[in-house]
RNA sequence: CGGGGUGUAGCGCAGUCCGGUUAGCGCACCUGCUUUGGGAGCAGGGGGUCCCAGGUUCGAAUCCUGGUACCCCGACCA
C-alpha cells in the first residue's frame, strides 16, 4: 500500500528517526552520493527561499548590503588568528590540486602530481579570514566606516557525523561581517543582529527563542563574545539556531586593518560576524511537526492554501474547478499561494494525506454536495480541524487564518518550550530531569570551564547560554558550592 | 580513528547458517477495467553485472581470501 511508505516512524518511539524520515517524506531534502552532504529539493529550497527573502528584507532594513567573497582561502590566511585556526583546523577541506590527467595505466583519471598548488586552498568554513583580508584594502579612515556587508554562500565544514539540514558537511547559509570605529559601535550592532534572528524567528518561523551570550568554552573562534539564539526542539533538546559574534580588534589586528581615526590615530576596527544557516530548516521542522508530518508556519508555507476539487467525471471536474478557479483568485489577489490540485491519478485521500505530510497549512475541499449546497470544506493544518463553511465569505476567513494559524503555532511552541524550562539547585536534580524530561535547565555556575567541562562530560549537558534578561540572583553552583550571582540555561544539544 | 552492522530491482526487505529448478516478496512503475467526501480494488506486464576481484566446486547470492562502499554508536561540531 501506498500508506505504509508514507507512514512515518512514530515520533514518540525513535525522535531521530522520525525526523529522517519526514524530511524524506515530505520532499525537503535527501542525502547525496557525497557523503556528509545533502540535495535540498525543490520544496525544502522553497521554504529556504522565503526564509532568505525575509530575512535579506530584514538585513536591508537594517542598513546592509550583500556582497560575494571567493569559496576559496589561502592557507596561510588561516593562521593569522590563532584561536580562529584552532577551533576550524580539525574540519577543513583543503584544495592541493588544479588538474587531473588520465591515468597512464589506463584506470581512469588521476590527480595531476605535477599539477600541485604552491599554496594549498582551504574551502570556506566561514569567511572572517578573506574577508578581513579585502577589507584592509578598503578601509583607510573613519570615513570609511562602517562596513555592513552580508553574503549569501555555502560553505563546508568537514563534519564526521551529519543529519539533514542539522549538520551537513556543506551547507547554505548568510554572513554579515561589519566593521567599525569603535567598540560600542559593534557591540551595539552585534547586539542589534542577534534581535534581528530573534526577531525573525519567532515572527516568521513561529520558534520562541532566548538570546543569550556563549560562555567562554562555546564561543566563536576568534570572538570575544557570541550572541545566541537558542531553540527547544519537541524532544527536549535544544538547538543552536544562529549566532551573532563581537570579534573586538582581533580579526582587525591579525590583518593588519588600521584606519584613522577622528583624533587623527591610528587605531584597529572594531568587527561583527553574524549567520544563520539551512539548520533554520531543521529547527522548523522540528519544533512544530506532528504525527501527519510539518506544520509550517503561513509567511513560510511555499503553498499557503491547496484547493481540492471531488468529482466524477470530466463534467463535474469543469463544474468544480471553475469555482474553484474564481476563490483561487481572489486568494492570490490578496497575496496567497494557492494550488489547485486536480490530478486524477492519486485520490483524494492521497492528497489529504500528502499535504498534511507537506505542512501546507490551509486545504479547502469541495464536491458536489459542495456545489449544491454553496458551501466548502475548510481544514486548517495546525490543529487538524475540520469544518464546512459556506462559499461567501470564504476568502476573508481564509485571509484571516494565515494570522491566526502563524500565531497558534508560536503559541503552542511557546507553551510548551516554557513548559520544558525546569529551575534546579542541586546536581542529583540535574541529572534526574536531564534524563526524564529534557528541555532547559536554569542552574547556578561558578562561571568557570572547569565545572563546565566537567558537566558536560558527566552529563552531555553544556551550556546554551547565559540569557541577556537574566536576572540578578544569588546562589551557589551545584557542583563546586562557590558562588554566583545568576542562574544559565543548560541543556543536552544537537 | 575505536566498537557494532549492512551491501540482492527505483525504494524497503526475505533468501546466506546447511551451495542445487528460470533468485523471491511488498511498495513504486506500465496497461486495462472498476473506483473516487481520508493514504483504492482486481487482472496482466516490465525491470536484477545478487557491492567488486580472486579462489573452492559439476554447480556460488550462499563457502574461503582480499578489497570496497554505506549505516548506526562514540570522539568533533552551526
Amino acid at each position: 500500500m501506498a500508506k505504509e511508505l508514507k507512514e512515518l516512524t512514530p515520533r514518540e518511539e525513535n525522535y531521530s528517526q522520525w525526523y529522517n524520515d519526514l524530511v524524506i517524506k515530505a520532499g525537503l531534502a535527501e542525502s547525496s552520493a557525497v557523503r556528509g552532504c545533502m540535495v535540498i529539493k525543490p520544496y525544502g529550497y522553497a521554504i529556504w527561499e522565503k526564509m532568505q527573502r525575509a530575512l535579506d528584507d530584514m538585513f536591508k532594513a537594517t542598513g546592509h548590503q550583500n556582497a560575494y567573497f571567493p569559496l576559496f582561502i589561502p592557507k596561510s590566511f588561516f593562521s593569522k588568528e590563532a584561536h580562529h585556526v584552532e577551533g576550524f583546523a580539525k574540519e577543513c577541506a583543503v584544495v592541493t590540486h588544479y588538474r587531473l590527467k588520465n591515468d597512464p595505466e589506463g584506470k581512469g583519471v588521476i590527480v595531476d602530481p605535477d599539477a600541485e598548488l604552491e599554496e594549498e586552498l582551504i574551502v570556506r568554513p566561514t569567511s572572517e579570514t578573506i574577508i578581513w583580508n579585502t577589507y584592509k584594502n578598503w578601509i583607510q579612515s573613519y570615513r570609511d566606516l562602517p562596513i555592513l556587508c552580508n553574503q549569501w554562500a555555502n560553505v563546508v565544514r568537514w563534519e564526521m557525523r551529519t543529519r539533514l539540514f542539522l549538520r551537513t558537511a556543506e551547507f547554505l547559509w548568510q554572513e554579515g561581517h561589519t566593521a567599525h570605529e569603535t567598540r560600542e559601535e559593534a557591540l551595539a550592532e552585534a547586539r542589534k543582529m542577534i534581535g534581528v534572528y530573534a526577531n525573525f524567528a519567532e515572527k516568521w518561523m513561529s520558534l520562541p527563542v532566548i538570546i543569550g551570550h556563549k560562555s567562554d568554552s562555546e564561543r566563536f573562534a576568534g570572538a570575544e563574545d557570541t550572541l545566541t539564539i537558542e531553540a527547544m526542539m519537541q524532544d527536549g533538546k535544544a538547538l543552536q539556531s544562529g549566532t551573532s559574534h563581537f570579534l573586538g580588534q582581533n580579526f582587525a589586528k591579525a590583518f593588519d586593518v588600521q584606519f584613522t581615526n577622528r583624533e587623527g590615530r591610528l587605531e584597529y576596527v572594531w568587527a561583527t560576524s553574524w549567520g544563520v544557516s539551512t539548520r533554520l530548516m531543521g529547527a522548523l521542522i522540528m519544533a512544530h511537526s506532528d504525527n501527519n508530518g510539518l506544520v509550517l508556519p503561513p509567511k513560510l508555507a511555499p503553498i499557503q492554501v491547496v484547493m481540492i476539487p471531488i468529482y466524477k467525471g470530466e463534467e463535474e471536474l469543469h463544474r468544480i474547478t471553475e469555482r474553484l478557479d474564481r476563490i483561487a483568485t481572489e486568494l492570490r489577489a490578496r497575496g496567497l499561494s494557492v494550488k489547485i490540485d486536480d490530478r486524477d491519478n492519486v485520490r483524494t485521500g492521497f492528497k489529504f494525506a500528502e499535504y498534511e505530510l507537506k505542512g501546507v497549512p490551509v486545504r479547502l475541499a469541495m464536491g458536489p454536495r459542495d456545489v449544491a449546497n454553496g458551501t466548502i470544506e475548510l481544514v486548517r493544518r495546525d490543529t487538524l480541524h475540520k469544518e464546512v463553511v459556506a462559499q461567501d465569505g470564504l476568502v476573508d476567513r481564509v485571509v484571516g487564518l494565515m494570522d491566526e494559524i502563524q500565531q497558534n503555532i508560536y503559541d503552542k511552541a511557546l507553551k510548551f518550550r516554557d513548559g520544558m524550562i525546569t529551575r534546579v539547585d542541586s546536581y542529583d536534580e540535574f541529572k534526574r530531569v536531564l534524563d526524564e524530561k529534557g528541555g532547559f535547565i536554569l542552574a547556578h555556575w561558578d562561571g568557570t570551564p572547569e565545572t563546565e567541562a566537567r558537566i558536560k562530560e558527566e552529563t552531555k549537558a553544556t551550556i546554551r547560554c547565559i540569557p541577556v534578561n537574566a536576572p540578578e540572583e544569588a546562589g551557589v553552583d551545584m557542583l563546586s558550592g562557590k558562588p554566583s550571582s545568576r542562574r544559565v540555561i543548560f541543556a543536552r544539544a544537537y
